[in-house]
Order: structure tokens, then C-alpha cells, then sequence
DNA sequence: GTCTATATATAGATAGAC
DNA sequence: GTCTATCTATATATAGAC
């Protein structure tokens, strides 16, 4: 019987999904114990509160990914002091495809999460990512800006999130862009289809020159 | 007295506020009443239930926008055949800047609006949006499509997604992000602002030549 | 740790007097 | 067209038995 995992894991498994998909406020405790095959009391017992449970589910993935993304981008640095923002953006694609062999749909669980994590909650969730894991975020923020040291950092701040929220908003609404794009053109696009697509997008608009 | 709009318009401003500021779902009927200074029934009256108030707010902004930026681009088109890509965007910017004058804040607030329609509801206002202004968004994605004639059609869909997700994340948080760019870097940025410094960023990706 | 039952809050919507 | 009062549904959270 070692096909059932425990309690806490069946809600952080069933709620990761629904969050992604519906978001945080379309996802009730109700919806996640049923399709956890829990009870809903369990939820308040293990977590004790909804805002605490959407914590745990990103830090589940954080946790995992900002280490390994960190390592990846310091060892390219490494290996390569003139490392272009291709490079840079590029590297991240193993740590990401990386979650899909963590979890089932890993990768695009992620990114829809970290979505609507951005948008959704106001400034909390930005809160608790800034705080708890910002130490990786300067050392994003560091390789970027060493690779494009034309763009000054008040103007890498603003292209940096223009960055982020290309990313989140494609990710955050992928399955309806995948869907659409295979009815339109008649091809298929995995989650690696299109980051790999995104990459060149984000390096030309946070390199461009800036025009005074 | 004529300080005092009637109870429909009263609802329709006070709603727009709360729905940019705070997203859809996490603003009752009860708040928006509230705020409108109008009894919590009328809403239901006037405008049958909140799902069509929504689309009521998004359509009076569309409504304006729509033809004011087709009529941007058809001149723009019109006077140069060859307009580049920063041409076409750059065109857009006198109709955002003139929603100001429609309403107080009327810019922020539509492209706040806009993106949280295209990432809160579950594909009802995309629907909305696509059905209804579909022959304005054919003409846009055109120019576009004309200025970068080496872009094939199925990456310029995604292209122009990422465009679109770059401009409604970023406005979706303009308030945070110009708030974090005060702070830490002694600028003041106007929603004119940022509305600039996200063209060259789009046109660069937009146009980026297609790695093989 | 897990369950049932329930407390408590808040939502959208509506009936019916005025 | 606007009001009060209320219906109905659904949410999070918790008390207390097992």
C-alpha cells in the first residue's frame, strides 16, 4: 500500500495542481481535500491556514529550484567570464525541465504558480519570495547585468520586470497558448518549446541600446 | 447638484477603481456599493449580475480605445508604408495617454484592467475581448506583422503573447514596481514613462531574427 | 492524526415595500 | 429606480469525539 503518500503531501500534490491551474482564490479547501481524498479539517491541522498552505506549496518547488539555478549560473560564470544573456537565460532551462522529473507537469506547475503568485496575492507572496529567497534573486540580477553592461541599473530594474512578467504571463496562461497555437498552425509546443521560444525574446529586449 | 453622476455611472467608476486596484474576485459587490455611495441592490439592477459589471467596465474602456488606436495605426500606415515596429507601438501611446482624459487615471487603469481580464477569469473575458473587438486585434496583429515581415505567423502569435504579457504584468504592478523604482533609485516614473521604456524592450523581441 | 459537526464570515442574488 | 431585509450558497476555520 506505498501507492498512498501521506496526508500532508496528497494536499500539497492536489493543491500545487489546482492552484496552477484556477488560482489561488478560484481554489477552495473544499475543492483540494476531495481531490486529495482527505479530510478538510486536515488541511488546518497540517498547514493552519490557506494563505500557509500556498506558501508551502511554492517553497516546495523554491526550494528545489533556486539552488540548483543558483549552481547552474555560477558554474557558466565559471567556465565562461564573458557568458552572453543567452548563455544566462539559457542555463536556467536545465534547472527548469529539471522539476518535471520532481513532479509530473513540474516545469509548467512552476511557472504557473510563480504567476499567479506575482499577480494574484497582493504583495505577499512578492513578499515572501524577496525575503526568503533573495539571495539567489541578487545573484540572477548579477549575472544579468554583468552580461548587458551597457543598460544601467535603474533601466536593467525596470527590463528585468517587463522580463518577469513576459515569463509569468505566458506561463500563467500556456495551456490556453498551446491549445490555441496547435488549432491555429497545426504544431506542438512542449513547456521546453516554449521557453526555449521566450529566450531570444527576453535577450534583444533587455540588451536593446537605450535610446535618450 | 449635478456633482452627483447617476447611480449606474457611480457604480461603473467606483467598480473600475477597485477592479484594477484589487482584482476581481477579491472585490464584493458590497465594496463596490460601498464606495459608489449607492444601495448594494442596484448593481444587480442595473447590470444583472457581476460577471456582466465586469464586462460593462472593460467595454468602456474598449469602446473608446479600440477605435481611437485603429484609426492611430490606419493613419500612421497611411502617411508611411514603411513604419517600423517602434512606429506602430509607438502609435499607441497618444490613445493610452488619451483614456487620462477620459477619466482620472484612465490609462493605468484600463491596461490594469486589461490584464487582470486576461489572467484572473478563466478565459470568459479573453473570450469577451476576442469575439468583440476581434476585427480591431486582426488589424493590430497586421501592422505588426507587415513591420517585421521576417517573423513567420506562428512565431509572431507567440511573440506578440509575450508582448502582450510583458505590457499587462508590467501594468498590473505598475503601482509596486514604480514605487520599488522611487525608493531605490530616485526617479519618478509616470505611467507615460513606462509606457516608453517598454516599447524598444517589445519591438527588440518582436523583431529578433528566428534562431534555426 | 483523522473524523464529524458546526461556528462564523462573507459572498452574490432577489423579493417586495416604497 | 431605490430601499430594507433576507435567501441561499459557499468559504475558512475550529471544537471535540474517536
Amino acid at each position: 500500500m506505498a501507492n498512498r503518500a501521506d496526508t500532508k503531501t496528497r494536499i500539497l500534490d492536489a493543491a500545487e495542481k489546482l492552484f496552477a491551474e484556477r488560482g489561488f482564490s478560484e481554489t477552495s479547501l473544499r475543492l483540494i481535500t476531495s481531490k486529495a481524498e482527505v479530510n478538510l479539517a486536515s488541511v488546518n491541522y497540517h498547514f493552519g491556514s490557506k494563505k500557509e498552505l500556498i506558501r508551502a506549496v511554492l517553497a516546495r518547488y523554491l526550494d528545489v529550484f533556486m539552488p540548483m539555478a543558483a549552481d547552474a549560473i555560477v558554474s557558466i560564470r565559471g567556465q565562461n567570464k564573458d557568458a552572453s544573456l543567452d548563455d544566462i537565460f539559457s542555463t536556467l532551462v536545465t534547472p527548469l525541465l529539471e522539476l518535471n522529473s520532481l513532479r509530473t507537469e513540474g516545469t509548467t506547475t512552476f511557472l504557473q504558480l510563480l504567476g499567479r503568485g506575482y499577480i494574484e496575492s497582493q504583495g505577499h507572496l512578492r513578499w515572501f519570495i524577496t525575503t526568503h529567497y533573495g539571495e539567489y534573486l541578487r545573484l540572477f540580477v548579477k549575472a544579468v547585468s554583468d552580461s548587458a553592461p551597457h543598460i544601467p541599473a535603474a533601466e536593467m530594474f525596470w527590463r528585468l520586470h517587463f522580463t518577469l512578467g513576459t515569463v509569468v504571463f505566458t506561463m500563467a496562461s500556456s495551456d490556453a497558448l498551446t491549445e490555441i497555437a496547435e488549432a491555429d498552425f497545426g504544431e506542438h509546443y512542449d513547456i521546453e518549446a516554449v521557453i526555449r521560444k521566450v529566450i531570444p525574446y527576453l535577450s534583444a529586449g533587455v540588451a536593446v541600446p537605450v535610446t535618450t
